[in-house]
DNA sequence: AGATAAGTGGTGAATTGTGGGTTGAATTCC
DNA sequence: GGAATTCAACCCACAATTCACCACTTATCT
């Protein structure tokens, strides 16, 4: 199924007092009204935020339903994917509150870097999004793989 | 059959002295009319109590009414997951009172976690859960194994 | 430069989580 | 069988948190 989601680019931001951050506007002026200003927070698998519209969350709810729960392995990932998800709706400046242990989780002080990546936005501290970045270069055989996938 | 419900996310209550516990009210809002705040609670799997709305938990019986009790395996699951799950409806103030055994059975003292898992809420102890966390994790293999059936 | 939009800070009202009391029905005990 | 006890249902209360706004400053655009 194809997004209908394309965010891109990088922004700063601080979070304030009271665990808010603000969403670029100009991704704010691509979501659908059907999403209704509201987005699913997560853990990224990455030190970072993943921010959802409610309606591409859906579809990824819409996979996991489908796994049964007399697994194992599928109560512990069911678990673990879905208890640091949370709905959020933005206030009227285009704010969401972030929780606190999603913001330990991504060692979020004040200073922010939002990244759009398609149908998701990622919300990283900036330091660590810095610390990161150097650790986390592609090698060239990666993306002799990537190349056989992906037609860039 | 797709669920109505989509319970995700993690919140911290404590039982009180009459063996009460609350639903966060994300989960009371959610609710349908039809279901007029009766739940069913039962064993999880795992050392955690399972509380379904009841229009969920119907479902369950009716995929259970399908397993043949002429298999000893059907039996004993149908028995097992069938003795210990209870209609139970919230008070005013959105909380429902657990029974003894399954206080007992997951090992509830006084802190509880309680994890949205789509159609159903589980109810975990505080340390117990952190235990299972650390026991529980997805080895590499079973990450594999899941990629070719859910596309996240 | 003025007007508009965007980002950040703050506040009062409403909601939420938790504790407890009272009553009447069900259960247990002698 | 009747008394004592337990327990669920229904209240009320209240502190802490959250939410819906308002306000101000800074940036952007024409």
């Amino acid at each position: 199924m194809r997004s209908q989601y394309t965010f891109t680019g990088q922004y700063d931001f601080v979070i304030d007092s009271k665990n808010r951050i603000n969403i670029p506007s100009i991704f704010r002026k691509q979501l659908h009204k059907s999403d209704k200003n509201r987005f699913v927070i997560t853990r990224g698998i990455d030190r970072c935020i993943w921010v959802y519209p409610l309606g591409e969350w859906e579809k990824i709810e819409k996979e996991l339903s489908q796994l049964s729960s007399l697994s194992r392995t599928n109560r512990t990932f069911l678990r673990n994917h879905l208890r640091h998800a949370k709905i959020v709706s933005s206030d009227d400046q285009g704010r969401l509150i972030l929780t606190k242990s999603l913001i330990e989780y991504a060692n979020i002080l004040k200073d922010i870097t939002i990244i759009g990546v398609l149908n998701k936005i990622e919300i990283w501290d900036n330091a660590t999004l810095e610390i990161s970045d150097s650790e986390q270069s592609i090698d060239e055989e990666s993306y002799e793989e990537l190349s056989k996938r992906v037609n860039i």
